[in-house]
DNA sequence: GGGGTAAGTTACCCCGGAGTAACTTCATGT
DNA sequence: ACATGAAGTTACTCCGGGGTAACTTACCCC
């Protein structure tokens, strides 16, 4: 790691606390998805807005203080998007819409998504964090799936029987867009079509399964 | 980390060289898979095997070198298997046998997958050389699903359709496998039966993609 | 215009963990 | 029975990087 398009004719340009603060958590953003975590020094972060490494922690603490920002940002964004769909009743439609308005999301803040999903696979108490919020969303897709079962169908069991899709399609969602982020030039339309048909393939392999036991 | 099983009342029990070298893979599969290979020491390789850290050293060379070793073992088995299945002309068929096939090398060999699958997640060159495996098991499934096309379909064209569900459908299965290791007590039967109900969704998208274009 | 404060810096500490050199001990073949 | 080498150990070095203390400099407001 190294040169940074910035300026270091030494004394930095100054800054107000607000401006320096969000450009560090772009940069970090950045260099977390890129390099990943552990391989992102404080002084990378602190070089690529061109100030030093004491700065970075006077305003986050600690290395785990800036991650959890970012994560909580991020994380807490796509929290409050799972609360307000959980309103759609019909639960077809709430996944559909769900996964549409997620991806648009994704399109909106490319960087931060691509954080949570690089930080999650990997170690220790940050990426514990970030798994949670995947935890979330493979909730709110159980829930959702669940809740296409005959009303006659104890909520236990249809949940037991929708479990794996749940976690397939949340996987299949991440390699999506790992496959998103690595082809050039696919429109926002092309990726909710793709998606949603992938999404009513399981919607359907739910409904059989619910149906016939 | 600390307390491991092992005896510890100094001088360890002699052992051969190649029964070291297997244990010490056992007890790396094991720690990288669970804490991680970042997270885990070689002293704690060392001790899990009731032996000091220049022994792993005199065996495998350095931290990576070890980690090579036991990726190696599971990734050429699993190109191995790929190579073999491609004998196999029906595509849908193909696809399905290998899907089996993988799985229960998965029920076979739990931990070390466990680690590629671990491991692949991180950082540095480790991971990309766990992604290489990865990156062939797309390759395949790319290969397989676009030779369901039409015969006067360009293979490009197929492969540009497909591409996005063959990203999805290794993501699926990415999921399903950390859904498996978590739930306890599900058999190879039933985790055959719903991989394949999904591999079959699968190819039928990508059947009606290629037929209506 | 000068003083107070926020922005920024230099120069360090310290720890964990990768990697090594040099030594000791067991066992086994002739 | 004793030499040789493989199995194993102790006791280091070295370095990257997280984190901090103490100092300097620019800006802004009365």
């Amino acid at each position: 790691m190294s040169s940074e398009t910035i300026d270091r004719s030494r004394p930095a340009r100054r800054l107000p606390r607000a401006e320096r603060e969000a450009q560090m958590l772009r940069a970090a953003a950045g260099l977390f998805a890129s390099h990943g975590f552990h391989a992102t020094s404080m002084d990378d972060v602190a070089a690529a807005c061109g100030v030093t490494k004491p700065m970075v922690y006077s305003y986050f603490g600690s290395k785990e203080g800036l991650m959890t920002t970012l994560l909580e940002q991020t994380g807490n964004a796509l929290l409050a998007s799972l609360a307000a769909m959980m309103a759609i009743a019909d639960p077809a439609q709430r996944f559909r819409e769900t996964v549409r308005h997620l991806i648009a999301q994704l399109y909106a803040e490319t960087a931060n998504w691509q954080v949570v999903l690089t930080v999650m696979r990997g170690e220790g108490p940050v990426a514990e964090k970030a798994r949670g919020y995947r935890a979330a969303l493979i909730q709110a897709s159980l829930i959702t799936l669940a809740a296409l079962a005959p009303p006659d169908m104890p909520e236990a069991t249809a949940r037991r029987i929708v479990s794996p899709y749940a976690y397939a399609v949340l996987g299949a969602a991440e390699a999506g867009s790992e496959w998103w982020l690595k082809t050039p030039g696919v429109t926002l339309e092309e990726t909710v079509t793709l998606a949603l048909k992938v999404v009513d393939a399981f919607i359907n392999l739910c409904r059989k399964d619910l149906g016939a036991s």
